[in-house]
Formats: C-alpha cells, sequence, structure tokens
DNA sequence: AAGATATTGAAAACAATTTTCAGAAATTAG
DNA sequence: CTAATTTCTGAAAATTGTTTTCAATATCTT
C-alpha cells in the first residue's frame, strides 16, 4: 500500500478529514531529501503554496508520525526533524557535526546485540536511536 | 584526581572564581541518583539552598559538562539531563517509556561494531548515543 | 583594604513547539 | 443539493525549556 492511502486510511480511521493542505504537504515531504525540520518543510511549501501556515505543517508533521508515515528524530541540535518512512529495515544515522550531512546504515549485528543487552535487564524494547556523530569523509580530509 | 580538584583546576585554568553556589551544587550534583535535568537539580538544592536561582544552577551545569565532570544527555522528553561522570568506560542507556527508569550499560562488541560501520563511511566518530527505549522488567511484568 | 573582574538572582529575552479561536472547508444527513 | 455538523486552517498568543541581561554582590589579586 502506498504512502498516500495509507495517510488516507488513517484519516478516515480517527474521522479526520482529508484536506487539500495536507494532501500537498504529504506530497512535498515524500518528494524530497529527507529529514526536514517543521521550519525546513514550511520554508519548502512556501514557495508554491504561501498560504499554508507553520502550525499546519507541524500539526500535518505530527499526524504522519502518528500514522507511521514519518518517523521524529532528533539530532541534538534543538530541532525535531521528520524523516519519511517507506517500511524499510530501521536504520540509523551517522551525522557530520561540521557539514551536517546526514548519512543511514543498517547494521543487523548491533541490534542483535542490542536484543541481547535488553534480555540480560529483562528490558523489552520497543525502539531504539543509534547516533553516530563526527566528521565525514570530505570533513576529515579538509581538516588536515 | 577527584571531581572536586578537577572543577577547581579548570576554574582556575579559565580565570573563573571559586563561589560556594559552585560548590554547593557540584556536592549535590555528585551525591545522588545522576540524569538530573536542570530543574530536576534545581528543586532539590532549594530545600537546604533557597536562595540559589535557577539560572545559577544551569550556567553550573553547562560548566561542569564543559570541563568533563557532567556529560549531557537528551532522552527526547524536551529536557537536557546531565549525568556524573567518572572517568568509566562510555556506557549507553535503557530507558523505560512507562516508569522513566534509566539503567546504564556497556557493550564493547557494540562500539566496535560502530566504528567498522563509520570506517565503511570514511567517517570520523567523535562520539556517539545509544538508546534503548521500551518496557523496564517490572513495567513489562505489570503489562501482562 | 582597595581595585578589578567574575558571579549571582530575578526578570526579560529567546527559540521551538503547541494551543487558541473565529472564519473557512469538508463531510454527513436530510 | 442544501443545511447542519464537525473538523481544519492560519494568525496570533501561550507554553516550555533554555539563555541572556543587568545591577548588586562576592571573589581574587595586589
Amino acid at each position: 500500500m502506498d504512502q498516500l492511502q495509507k495517510f488516507k486510511d488513517y484519516l478516515s480511521l480517527k474521522g479526520l478529514k482529508n484536506t487539500s493542505q495536507r494532501l500537498v504537504i504529504l506530497e512535498t515531504f515524500l518528494s524530497s531529501e529527507s529529514h526536514y525540520s517543521t521550519e525546513d518543510l514550511y520554508l519548502k511549501l512556501r514557495i508554491e503554496h504561501p498560504k499554508i501556515g507553520y502550525a499546519t505543517v507541524h500539526r500535518t508533521l505530527k499526524l504522519f508520525a502518528e500514522c507511521g508515515i514519518a518517523a521524529e528524530r532528533n539530532f541534538g541540535d534543538g530541532q525535531t526533524r521528520f524523516e519519511p518512512v517507506h517500511g524499510e529495515e530501521h536504520h540509523d544515522h551517522l551525522v557530520c557535526t561540521r557539514c551536517g550531512l546526514i548519512i543511514e546504515f543498517e547494521e543487523p549485528q548491533i541490534e542483535k546485540l542490542q536484543e541481547s543487552v535488553a534480555a540480560t535487564h529483562q528490558f523489552t524494547i520497543e525502539n531504539h536511536r543509534l547516533e553516530l556523530y563526527g566528521l565525514c569523509s570530505i570533513c576529515t580530509a579538509a581538516d588536515l
């Protein structure tokens, strides 16, 4: 099922309304570079849809997160970011502290070790976050 | 070297002053349960030292972080927390999403895998954060 | 002890996020 | 199709956590 259908299903399930703003925001959100903050997306939308307000963008992003279309991320810069979820494997992030580059990665072995740590403490894991902060290859090179 | 000495050295290195507030805050910070938010520590201090202001607590916690006595943590609840650092191994956290319990753990194998992920992307890791969110053993049991 | 400099606490400023509210839009009922 | 009901929107205001300002005070140096 595609994301648009998933969103519409969620709206009707919850008795919410299918508005033009929500569809425009979804389309823009899905169509490009990930890791949007509310502000990022608001500014991008404003170019073609200057009527859409900041609060609506923010509310809609929260709605995406609620229905599983987006995941909330926080990379410690004081802004919450949202990234599209496409039902793929869970992934984690490398974050360049100099240029802001964000790279996604998957490492099933780490996930397994996390499970074993949780088991040791009789913890039931619901989700996790792993971020590696440092310099990307370009910034590392520039640093020499 | 103990933490008090480390703090005093840092102060004189930076030409900062050794005030009674700073010492009281350090003592209280080190003397008990970790993972304080500014507010937590402010409220705790207020019992015995009602004159100490919120801003001073906050500034002092930042100072601890600067000189390596404290580490800043953010568990996604919108509050920055500070935990005492005692020069031990780096550790990560299990966070109970129901009762708020925080358990620390170390898993060197995970650290190694992180290094290999970074190497794959020619990334130079400066630091990382790993948090496992879920239910602690007690909340898991209560959930049945 | 005096002078120079940093610190304090209260309040104001900030930044990100969330809420309020009245008018507008979407859905449902008739 | 129209009216009635309910949700949504956008602008502005409110909230929350954090940071800064500033005048009075404390600390350090000589």
